[in-house]
RNA sequence: GCGGGAGUCGCCCAGCCUGGUCAAAGGCGUAGGGCUUAGGACCCUAUCUCUUAGGAGUUCGUGGGUUCAAAUCCCACCUCCCGCACCA
């Protein structure tokens, strides 16, 4: 039967909506409060942004079933430079971004004009998320969303960052950024052509004498200081005269440009040529030795200062160019110069010699100083050298340190004896600002920064992740690593949409930085969107007597102008949901977001309301690969919606992959579920509620199994295990139904509609956080009054379980599976067949064992012998082969049904067997089967079979 | 490098936390059968090796160890993937 998905769920949709289901204030009852990151709203979401808020969204409703009072708010974070990135690229025309617009998002044309303006997009597509939301079934209170540019939430954002200043955890420096300088802006990846990341490097620069001027040349590796024999100049270049702080420098033109932005005074006084440098000589810094300047090809002027320091024996460019020097046709002079050169080695690194560049060089065949393959035998060598080299004897104070830790060192030595200095540079150029120019590195020296790196700040954190929950379990240690490593963090930017910094207008409280209580305002938003209260009351005397209960309560409503009441309201309300009972986000937050959310609450919150739990997912893959704009495979969430209803997407989604792992979303898995969920369905609608007063095994086998499989799924969900939760709902459970129905259909039932009703109710309401609109048409169609989605979790009693119609529905499967292995091997067409229990005192026997195995004893010899010593047992010393046999075949059960024949003593296999087999044997097997216990009198047995019968195991003649 | 995760029977992937129901679920593929005018869809059966009695042997990256018992616990190694910041 084909469901119309569209149809159901526009109908459920409609009754939470009209009973205002998910509306949630404070009552009586314990109360849950799941939050999930919030969504910036630069695009439609696609079916990866639905994984988070599904999850959530299950556990909500989980709770709710449960008899929690939930609250699942949303808000949207407006907060950010990429809209106004987007602004400025339609501003501009940008084809791309327009194109991407019409026919991937399907925004329609006179609303993409109006996306000049930033707050425009950020509108269109907030109510854009907010309907997809909406139609997925989501059960959000929205009478609490907002945007964070709302003024109340900016009220909110002053009192959160002046809070966090006043405990002096915002500390002002200097930091460096990608920067345009067109647009004087900080340039992220959203603003530059082709959406690359600006990545930059540390050079230093070593300071060489020459004269009256320094001569800076640039290098990742200051150790080699030591092993400096000369310099290269590129003759070709003009080098620009500087005055740099006070210093008169000799560097690339470009590189002067470059330090215009490094919080450097540079002033210009004229030019050199580089073929003026040669054969010059500058002293090396420390050392105070004379090195020549020699010509070189390989250096470029874009790159560091244009002048490069040579060191031979570790440098493959160095190396080569000194070979080429030697080659080619120069001054006799020079020549001289040239040949004097040799490499001082001042590593020492297992694999290598003397002269690593030397050996590398060669290894690679290398041709010239302009050869390719330069770049890699460069970095095979500072590779080994940088890991696996010692600094050698002739490195001073130095000697005996590892290369990777004695570049730090060295760094500070030179910069303190003010023989070095820093260059930033960046490495991935040319970057370009979406304006057209190109970026540089700026250090901003006025920067607000959120003081991350403070111990007893980390510390606390440290404590609120110890106490708190972590799902899944893998994504702790991460955590911890985070804390670890983080520092200081800028937290404040000067464009974008935002708040402003109170103390600092110039400044936008940076978007992960206003976006880490912000639960706590969902406590508010509802007083602010009813109209309980406004914008301009919200002061700090508000904030801190509702949130940490501080300040006296007449004193606040004078200022605030808030009746006490209503501010005693909002505070009860905001303790009876704080604090965050789970967080849900996906992977990419946990070493930004989830981390400064935990970070934030313990500066800001007092213990009791810092967060309890955060649940982590990984992301949505689309056919095995990653989703991306320039793949073309992104499929927006509401055109899934209307292509395959929402709740074959939010099962398709979770069955997919457990908490962390990418979900794979494909169409087949999409096309599986809805066939399973119309079989379900149609089945379901056969279905009656009705008495069953004799039960029979395989009732009280079922119903125990639902009772397991409740006690199973519970138990996963709690852990948010949901793809092993619905699997069990829909797919391991179906083999029990199975067995179920070979056994009812062997003995021609017909009565049970009542059983198979109730079962299937249990499934249906643990179907229901996950499916949530066709669970409720299914259980309308079972005849249930209510929602399902209120209605009570299925309870999970363990008295319900009946241990004896477990183990012996296995025993008969065991036999009918015995009986076909038989078959399979032999071949043989059975006539009859003959099964022969064992007679009580093997069953005496195997009981006596199975209490030894149980309490610990599993040692053959022992058991043996403790058997003998029994007078009631003794005479198993003729047959010791069936004790051994026995133990094995109750070492190869698991632990609970070794308990449960343990509890059931007086199983009596002949009576059931004589009741169960006959009819399913029959059926299976198409022939008769008969039953004897092997001590039975009248027993038929030709071919001596039943002396091999055990306990559980009987023996088995077919004929 | 630092930190994290993973390696399972042709492929994808579950099981590992909590050792025994594990020759190991499910899906795909393959083979046979049913249904159908045919195709598709769907359903059934088989799918490590050997075996004419329910059995045995060899398997879960490699090598060790703990245990009566290891895919599962411990140690070492190999290979692959992800993150390392001022960006939502």
């Amino acid at each position: 039967m084909k469901i119309n998905w569209k149809e159901i769920e526009t109908k459920w949709r409609e009754k939470w909506n009209e009973n205002k289901d998910f509306e949630t204030d404070p009552n009586d009852k314990p109360k849950k409060f799941i939050t999930v990151a919030y969504p910036y709203p630069n695009s439609p979401q696609h079916i990866g942004h639905g994984r988070t808020y599904t999850l959530a969204d299950v556990h909500a409703r989980f709770y709710r079933m449960q008899g929690f009072n939930v609250l699942f708010p949303m808000g949207f974070h407006y907060t950010g430079t990429p809209i106004l990135g987007m602004a400025k690229r339609v501003e501009a025309n940008d084809k791309e971004l327009i194109n991407n617009l019409k026919n991937l998002y399907d925004v329609p044309e006179e609303t993409i004009k109006e996306f000049v303006e930033p707050i425009k997009i950020a509108n269109y597509f907030h109510q854009e998320i907010k309907a997809g939301m909406v139609e997925m079934g989501y059960s959000i209170d929205w009478r609490r969303e907002f945007t964070t540019i709302d003024p109340a939430y900016s009220k909110f954002i002053e009192w959160q960052i002046n809070t966090l200043r006043e405990k002096n955890l915002i500390i002002q420096g200097s930091h460096p950024v990608g920067w345009c300088p067109k647009d004087q802006n900080p340039v992220s990846q959203h603003d530059t052509l082709g959406d690359v990341e600006p990545d930059f490097t540390e050079y230093i620069l070593i300071k060489f004498n020459f004269g009256d001027y320094v001569i800076p040349t640039a290098t990742l590796r200051p150790e080699t200081i030591f092993g400096v024999v000369n310099l290269w100049v590129n003759p070709e270049i003009i080098y620009k005269k500087v005055t740099v702080n006070n210093e008169k420098w000799i560097v690339s033109k470009e590189c002067a440009y470059k330090m215009e932005f490094l919080d450097k005074k540079i002033t210009y006084d004229g030019e050199i040529r580089g073929s003026e440098l040669i054969g010059k000589t500058v002293t090396v810094p420390h050392r105070g030795e004379s090195i020549v300047m020699l010509p070189a090809s390989f250096v470029k002027s874009e790159t560091g200062t244009g002048i490069v320091m040579s060191v031979p024996a570790h440098a493959p460019f160095d190396y080569q160019a000194l070979v080429d020097l030697k080659k080619s046709k120069i001054e006799p002079e020079l020549s001289i110069k040239v040949n004097a050169i040799t490499p001082i080695s001042i590593i020492e690194t297992e694999g290598y010699g003397e002269n690593p560049a030397k050996e590398t060089v060669e290894k690679f065949g290398i041709l010239n100083q302009n050869d390719s393959n330069l770049d890699d035998a460069t970095k095979e060598v500072y590779g080994k050298e940088f890991y696996g080299g010692k600094l050698k004897s002739n490195t001073e104070q130095f000697a005996g340190i590892k290369v990777a830790y004695a570049k730090d060192t060295i760094k500070e030595w030179l910069i303190k004896n003010k023989h070095a200095d820093i260059l930033l540079e960046l490495t991935n150029t040319p970057v370009k600002c979406r304006c057209g120019s190109e970026c540089v590195v700026k250090v901003l020296n006025n920067q607000w920064f959120l003081n991350y790196g403070d111990k007893d700040w980390k510390e606390l954190a440290t404590k609120c992740f110890d106490s708190m929950n972590i799902l899944p379990q893998e994504i702790r240690s991460e955590f911890n690593y985070v804390i670890g490593w983080l520092r200081e963090r800028a937290c404040a930017r000067q464009h974008g949409l935002g708040t402003k910094l109170p103390w600092d207008k110039d400044w936008i409280v940076e978007s992960l930085s206003d976006s880490v209580i912000y639960m706590a305002y969902y406590t508010i938003s509802k007083f602010v969107n009813d109209k309980t209260i406004v914008s301009n009351s919200l002061t700090k005397e508000f904030f801190d007597y509702v949130f940490l209960d501080e300040g006296d309560l007449d004193k606040v409503s004078g200022i605030t102008k808030i009746s006490p009441d209503i501010i005693n309201k909002i505070k009860k309300e905001f303790h009876y949901f704080y604090p965050v009972d789970s967080r849900h986000s996906g992977r990419d937050l946990v070493p930004n977001h989830l981390t400064f959310f935990v970070l934030n609450h313990v500066a800001i919150f007092p213990q009791s309301n810092w967060p309890h739990e955060i649940v982590v997912n990984g992301s949505v893959l689309m056919n095995g690969s990653k989703m991306s704009k320039s793949m073309g495979n992104i499929i927006p969430l509401r055109k899934a919606i209307t292509d395959y209803g929402a709740d074959p997407i939010r099962l398709a989604i979770i069955i997919s992959a457990e908490l962390l792992q990418d979900a794979d979303f494909n169409m087949e898995s999409i096309s599986g579920i809805q066939n399973k969920i119309e079989t379900l369905f149609e089945e379901c609608s056969k279905l009656k509620s009705e008495k069953l007063d004799i039960l029979e095994a395989e009732d009280r086998w079922i119903k125990s199994k639902t009772q397991n499989m409740i006690s199973h799924v519970t138990i996963a969900i709690e852990k948010m295990r949901l793809r092993e939760a619905l699997h069990d709902i829909l797919f391991a459970f179906e083999s029990d139904l199975n067995w179920y129905m070979k056994r009812v259909n062997a003995k021609n039932r017909k009565n049970i509609s009542g059983i198979l009703h109730e079962v299937n109710s249990s499934r249906i309401a643990m179907l229901s956080p996950f499916a949530p609109h066709i669970a409720e048409e299914i259980w309308e169609k079972l005849g249930h009054l209510g929602m399902v989605s209120t209605s009570r979790w299925p309870e999970f009693s363990p008295s319900n379980i009946d241990a004896t119609a477990i183990q012996s529905e296995e025993y008969l499967k065991s036999i009918i599976d015995d009986i076909a292995k038989i078959l399979k091997v032999t071949k043989i067409t059975p006539q009859k067949i003959t099964i022969y229990t064992a007679d009580l005192f093997k069953s005496k026997v195997y009981h006596t064992i199975l209490e030894k195995i149980v309490s610990g004893q599993t040692n053959m010899g022992i058991i043996m012998k403790e058997l003998i010593s029994d007078l009631d047992t003794q005479e198993v010393k003729k047959n010791p082969d069936f004790v051994q046999k026995t133990i094995k075949d109750i070492l190869s059960e698991p632990t609970e049904i070794r308990r449960t024949k343990l509890e059931s003593k007086n199983f009596n296999e002949k009576n059931f067997l004589v009741n169960e087999l006959a009819g399913i044997g029959k059926r299976e097997f198409n022939v008769e089967i008969q039953i004897f216990s092997e001590s039975d009198s009248n027993i038929y047995d030709p071919k001596n079979k039943a002396k091999h019968a055990r306990p559980f195991k009987p023996a088995i003649l077919i004929e």
